[in-house]
DNA sequence: ATGAAAGCGCTAACAT
DNA sequence: ATGTTAGCGCTTTCAT
């Protein structure tokens, strides 16, 4: 798109009479001016419908005021409540955010990312898609900082914000493990970072009780909750029918409950990650939950303050507390 | 923050050993360059890890690739379902995306789009939080188009996309009156556009019926489900107590739902706007769905179309359609 | 207190 | 096929 013919500082100093410079000092309300002047400039400003030109003071000044957020999948709540914390986190700071999505994509992350530099953007909050980063390097190197968020990134130094999966798969297995023989466990591909660090937690429960993981209860690659209550039906149907489930993520639980109720079957649920309603379900389970507001405030304040302060300062790592909730079973009302 | 010794075009074409010039055509690809040059410029721009600052270009040039999306409260669905859509058509095109959010202040809102505007977007969804909207009407005659979404703007031309929620609350509430003597209103406050609109389209399908609204069941004020399960209870305690329910919005909804659902009374409800899970609840009833992705979609390319195009033809305005859903009762699966 | 000149990093318009 | 010059709209620097 082509601009069109604003006016510039040039037009209002002409109109109002006065030179270039004072206008600036007027927009930019520096000292030393005269109100008789001040007030032409004003005049002449409302009456050309001016405003300056922030891409061009910001090049010239060598100013920046925006950051970029590069999500995984901005459909999903997740990144939604974590841009909504970028944004309102960068809006207190009297910044902007520019916001995009690869689509879990690493080539579009890629092209995004090295967009979103191109615009000068002073540092760039990233949900990796792509595992490997090293065409960020130039960028950092020339001052661009990167925090990853909810993913680690590789080939650069960066800060990063992980939520502890390990750490709250743990617990709710541990807690599961108090009173049952048998669990169950669902969860989506291995192959993402998050699911390998529950499967992990879920097996540190299973070492501390002094226990073995029943590999013919572990289910993996479950994406949908379509593929989560099919799995469940299995396990319920198999020669060792599980009382208790830990699901990785809020679609399995989703499914898993959708089954279990259908079969009207006693069976334990706790999966990981809270969703909207869960209070409101018939049904009582457990869920790891987090604060995701608090996620991408503190990947924004990461961002901001490693702007602010030292580029070298060695890349710090993260942790978000999970926490154990009991949701469902009609509640009153939301908690947590 | 201030921007760091970045190399720029002319460090490359030092580096390259030719001019400027040459190195601006390697950039854009531009035909007509020794082959061996670009090559000398491609091997420069790579040891000095270079890239070219689309702001200074997008200066010179006068084009301009990004758009505004100023939401009134990211943090909700809703918004982040729209941003997401957004979002996707902007990329796209090859356009970034500016993203604020106005907290539903109006202050805030003006105060965001002249930021933006300052930013040289291209043009501006705005999700209005204020009334009057005559402050950008300066930007809007020096070329830069807005689209109100979800709520009309007032105070500049505008091309506008909206939910029908006349029509919506209509079909739902006619429906209601084929089987009930006493339906139940819980809505939201009426100085909010969106109720007004949906309790004239209840009006509407009342007088269709050549029937007529009973004040008593009409409750305003509703904000959260704990509002909406209170008047629930009035409802039902008072002396006409109604056999079904409309619901202005999704929190009215859920909290009612939670109050026939405690006291296992047998009494129809029809909720505006489709929510998560709504399909898993254990006792049945009726949405008023639409598709945010295709709303937020409708408003970009509007956006775009008004940017490419006619600045000066007449503002057009959008009903996006409602559908009439069945949910909760323990489908299979999520279907709408 | 005010202004003139230079220049941020790039592209456009004109040479050669 | 390559280079030179000017200038986008602003801030900076240095005069006055």
């Amino acid at each position: 798109m082509r601009g069109s013919g604003r006016p510039t500082m040039n037009d209002v100093a002409a109109a109002a009479g006065v030179s270039l410079k004072t206008v600036s000092r007027v927009i930019n309300a520096e000292p030393n001016v005269d109100p008789a002047l001040a007030d032409r400039v004003r005049e002449a400003i409302d009456r050309l419908g001016y405003h300056r030109n922030a891409l061009a003071a910001s090049l010239r000044s060598g100013t920046n005021d925006t950051i970029g957020f590069l999500a995984a999948d901005l459909s999903n709540s997740f990144s939604m409540g974590i841009a909504a914390a970028v944004s309102a986190v960068a809006s207190q700071r009297g910044l902007h955010v520019l916001m995009a999505s690869s689509e879990e994509d690493p080539a579009v992350e890629r092209r995004l990312a090295l967009d979103l530099c191109q615009r000068r953007v002073g540092g760039l909050i990233l949900v990796p898609a792509a595992t490997d980063h090293g065409y960020l390097a130039p960028e950092v190197a020339h001052g661009t900082p990167v925090v990853f968020l909810d993913r680690p990134g590789d080939g650069i130094p960066a800060d990063t914000v992980l939520l502890d999966n390990r750490g709250g798969a743990r617990a709710a297995v541990a807690e599961l493990l108090g009173g049952h023989e048998r669990i169950g466990l669902l969860l989506d591909a291995t192959e993402i970072y998050t699911m390998r660090e529950r499967l992990a937690g879920a097996e540190e429960a299973f070492a501390a009780a002094g226990r073995a993981l029943d590999p013919s209860l572990l289910v993996t690659g479950i994406h949908t909750p379509q593929d989560a209550a099919a799995a469940t039906a299995r396990l319920l149907d198999g020669p060792r029918p599980p009382t208790a489930l830990f699901c990785g993520n809020n679609r399995a639980t989703v499914g898993a409950l959708e089954e279990l109720t259908r079969r009207d079957a006693d069976v334990a649920v706790t999966g990981f990650d809270d969703f909207e309603l869960s209070w409101m379900l018939p049904r009582p389970l457990r869920v790891v939950a987090y604060d995701v507001a608090a996620l991408g405030a503190l990947a924004a304040t990461t961002l901001l303050d490693r702007i602010a302060g030292d580029a070298a300062a060695p890349p710090a790592l993260h942790l978000v507390p999970t926490t154990l909730v009991d949701r469902g079973g009609r509640q009153r009302t939301p908690t947590g």
